[in-house]
DNA sequence: CTGAAAGCGCTTACAG
DNA sequence: CTGAAAGCGCTTACAG
């Protein structure tokens, strides 16, 4: 800040009012005549004033920040959502530090300590993973928190999610009603809540379908394409490789359609892939990605939405009343799903071209 | 902040010090006995004491905390840029605001007053594009600024930015080198400095090569591949259509490669595309993306180091020094590219196959 | 309608 | 080695 800033002392000054009649001239405080707060404001407008939120927060007790704490901005789901939730804050007049934890829990705590230093009034929390030891952590703060795509029980959290578990049967369905049955799951081993929830659409999904479930068809990848392409590879290598695989996002998607490629195989031709999320390259992959679409930016919104209606009201009042709000997804089928192919013998890994999409 | 937090008064009474002896005790003052310092601690640690950055920040006139404004947070290349700012700021004790200026001039200039009013101690802009009018705006609150991947004259700008001219040239030599003559330039129509300096190594290269420059096969999209999309399929309707594109971003050449597959033609066995960034899913696309490599994580981190670096210095003797980093970037070479079909006249846009990239 | 005073939570000369 | 005082830039009862 450089020491420049001009304080409302220096303009009461340069006015000839005191202090205190700045300070209400320049919050339109009605008890001012019209004419001082208006010849007070053209003052403070011709020196440059702006008013030192630090200030003001030390006596009205509210920063109007709020922390965002994402594991990685680079992840387009991350992106999407803090993409509405800084436009929410922006609107209602909140700043947003932004803090990336990276799942490192030495780093978490760092966060913790910083966004309690700083006072933000709230928090948001955009995570596709989450380390689960976390949040109590910052509970500790006493301020309201909102998960996205994560969820937990206890005082001060809330969330907005989408119906994972519904999600994922979705999904998985889709791929039954192709013909898969052998359908492999590629998890996210820090995916926590989530990962365990679409996990468990996958389970359920299978059993109604009365197809038995092979534990060596499910598999937790480390977060990102790369971790996508070594599970893809590892499940390529079963003697029995699977007919279908249900990723837990796009992400993991990208990497398994890599994988597929490297070994020479053709996806849907060969094994069809599911994602989740729909970020905006799954239309742009080859082949393009059909996945179950997460409204980010709306959740991000509506995060925000929620943490500014906590915001607004005595915490103690709010405390112990937990939103847990669901979004609706989507289904969209593009051209990395079809129906398995007929032949069981195949699976020469390197003569045959792709086939086009049965579609 | 909830009004919960506890202040060195109360640690004081605990104590039963004065409070500017728990300040010192606190921040490791020398002259301190160690055995009080130590006891100080304790108490402190014990309830949880936390300092207010906020009241610190009134008295050292330095509130530790930085202004990263972006055009897009869902852009991978900015992305990739705050990943690294984040690091670095982390590091050194900084907090960082986001804000998103979305490249609206009204959204720009309130930008600019939130961190005024935050009293920021300098500010990065991290954005593939940026308003021109901007920087001047920024450069009012008189602390130092970084632009990365674009650049200003003037006092307080500094920058980290490829060379981007000679990238441009390079991409277009590979371009030319395979024998095309009739190449395209899609570029950002908010592109700024750097959309011109693409521009002109463009120029340069098809200049050197003795290509005549047609000014129907220069176009400006709009940000983010749907304007790549729309430009692409503006010069695929000319008469006599580019044989090879070169591309402002991997945003926009995301979107050409989709007008391309739409219009059944096929990359690059009727039409060359090269992308700029490298951003992850470059290798994913469908063909994979040859593209320019930019370092945006290690941009990030140079720009914020820059910062922090004449943040350690009075403001007046680092104003008139102006840092320009320039990084390399790399050729990446995937499959969109390939030498140019010989027969003019396949231009059949319904009937043939793609046929595989001559690599 | 305006001002003087107190206070938010700190740091830092200045004394002792 | 420790404390009392002043001050950073605000807001807000309390007086008048």
């Amino acid at each position: 800040m450089a020491g420049k800033a001009i304080s409302i002392k220096k303009i009461a000054h340069l006015a000839q009012v005191s202090h205190s009649t700045v300070s209400r001239a320049l919050r339109n405080n009605p008890r001012i005549s019209a004419e001082t707060a208006q010849r007070i404001q053209r003052i403070a407008a011709q020196h440059g004033y702006h008013p030192s939120l630090a200030a003001r927060s030390l006596v009205t007790r509210r920063t109007q920040t709020i922390g965002c704490v994402v594991t990685s901005i680079a992840d387009p789901f991350v992106a999407g959502v803090v993409t509405g939730v800084e436009e929410v804050a922006n609107r209602h007049g909140y700043s947003v530090f932004l803090a990336n934890s990276k799942g490192d829990a030495k780093r978490e705590l760092d966060v913790v300590r910083v966004f309690r230093e700083h006072r933000v009034d709230g928090i948001l929390v955009a995570a596709s993973r989450l380390g689960s030891e976390y949040v109590p952590h910052l509970r500790k703060l006493q301020i309201p928190i909102v998960l996205i795509n994560n969820l937990q029980p206890g005082d001060f959290i809330n969330s907005v999610t989408i119906d994972n578990l519904e999600a994922a049967r979705v999904m998985v369905r889709h791929l039954v009603e192709l013909g898969h049955r052998e359908i492999a799951y590629i998890g996210d081993e820090s995916g926590d809540q989530s990962n365990r929830e679409r996990l468990a659409g996958y389970c359920q999904t299978l059993q109604d379908a009365g197809i038995a479930m092979r534990s060596d068809f499910v598999v937790e990848a480390a977060a990102g394409p790369e971790g996508g392409e070594r599970q893809m590879e590892h499940l390529l290598s079963l003697p029995a490789r699977p007919s279908a695989v249900f990723c837990y996002d796009d992400l993991i998607a990208l990497g398994a359609l890599k994988a597929i490629r490297r070994a020479k195989l053709s996806a849907p031709a060969d094994i069809s892939v599911v994602g989740f999320d729909d970020i905006f390259v799954a239309s742009y992959t080859d082949p393009p990605l059909t996945t179950m679409r997460q409204p980010m930016t709306a959740m991000g919104r509506r995060a925000m939405g929620i943490l500014i209606e906590l915001l607004s009201r005595p915490f103690e009042e709010t405390r112990t009343e937990n939103w847990h709000v669901k979004v609706s997804g989507e289904l969209v089928v593009r051209e990395s799903t079809a129906r398995p192919q007929k032949t069981k013998e195949n699976q020469d890994a390197t003569s045959q071209q792709p086939t086009p999409a049965s579609r």
